[in-house]
DNA sequence: GGGCTTGACTTAGCCACTAAGATGATGACT
DNA sequence: AGTCATCATCTTAGTGGCTAAGTCAAGCCC
């Protein structure tokens, strides 16, 4: 293995968050990016897409929710959620109830005995998290989770500002290709 | 908008982290969804597929990287960077130059002058962390960038580990169809 | 009840991805 | 130098998840 060039790009840190080689903000990238392969390889294993796993995620932290409710919070499609639900269903992770309130919607659960498999994979992050979170006294600890937490807010409002900007401005510009 | 039932499952702790409703390790999750929705509308802005901004962002964050070295780090095959680096390439953001001392090797470099529809996208986030970071004091950003990094050195071991694992034992399981 | 809206599913087609193999460069071993 | 195994990237074939648009049923409101 050869060395290759090193030194991050200095007109860069707008893109990668920002700053201060140490800041707290530039790492959260880091972070994201080890989330992101962690997620790609627990796919794989489990035989699932991608998006299958952040769906479960949602259902995992948020409790039960509308087919719809998934897509606005994954940021597909109606359809791509049907698929990815198809999916879960067959592999026994999810299950689909009619809302008996408002029979158009379809309420999805997480079954939570047939979970094994995911849980199994999750666990050694589990447990090193919280021994890392261990490290840290009362104090500590709610000085990181308000951080992250409100990290995380923003994040998701800038997502949902672009998405709706998107929504308006550029309908939905893809590939432009040459007439058959 | 009818009400759908709260309340997020005890038993699931495990599998979008952990513990005590506000460890620090259980909001890494929230912000990884939220992460994961701002690249899909990023993605979707810019034309480009999930895993070119991911590619892209290694770059920024590491500097230049062959392709090899590159699908190492995202989890994707040699033949998806190949296409992800296509993509890239057409719409101005990376050039691909041969490496001198080894000729198989194609590394792979951001066109910073080009960047300017990624940086426009990414500033209102990268201002409003910042803004966040600044409401700490040196000693707390401190503690937060170091818990962060930490954090995110477990999530890479895990993922490494894993794939590793899976190389092995589950060489690839996928669809299992009947023949035709 | 008519008309409009809403929510999930369906369909058609595109394109990103995986897996396997081809191409070509490298380095080691004689 | 010649040979061969290895390595890095690209290429090819095929799968399937995704978007966009449309369908259909259920609710809503007057």
């Amino acid at each position: 293995m050869s060395r290759t060039p090193r030194r991050p790009l200095e007109s860069l840190d707008s893109l990668a968050p920002p700053g201060p080689p140490d800041a707290p903000a530039r790492v959260l990238h880091e972070l994201g990016e080890a989330a992101g392969l962690l997620e790609q390889v627990m796919a794989g294993r489990l035989g699932l897409a991608r998006s299958d796993l952040v769906v479960a995620s949602v259902l995992a932290v948020h409790g039960p929710r509308t087919a719809g409710q998934l897509a606005e919070a994954t940021g597909l499609t109606t359809g791509a959620v049907t698929g990815s639900l198809d999916r879960l269903e067959r592999v026994g992770f999810a299950k689909r109830t009619a809302d008996p309130g408002d029979r158009r919607r379809v309420i999805v659960t997480l079954r939570v005995e047939r979970l094994g498999p995911i849980i199994a994979l999750n666990e050694p992050l589990v447990r090193s998290l919280q021994a890392l979170d261990a490290e840290y006294d009362p104090a500590q600890r709610a000085l990181l989770a308000d951080y992250v937490r409100r990290a995380a807010l923003q994040f998701r409002s800038e997502a949902l500002r672009l998405r709706a900007e998107g929504r308006r401005s550029a309908p939905r510009k893809r590939r432009r290709r040459a007439a058959t």
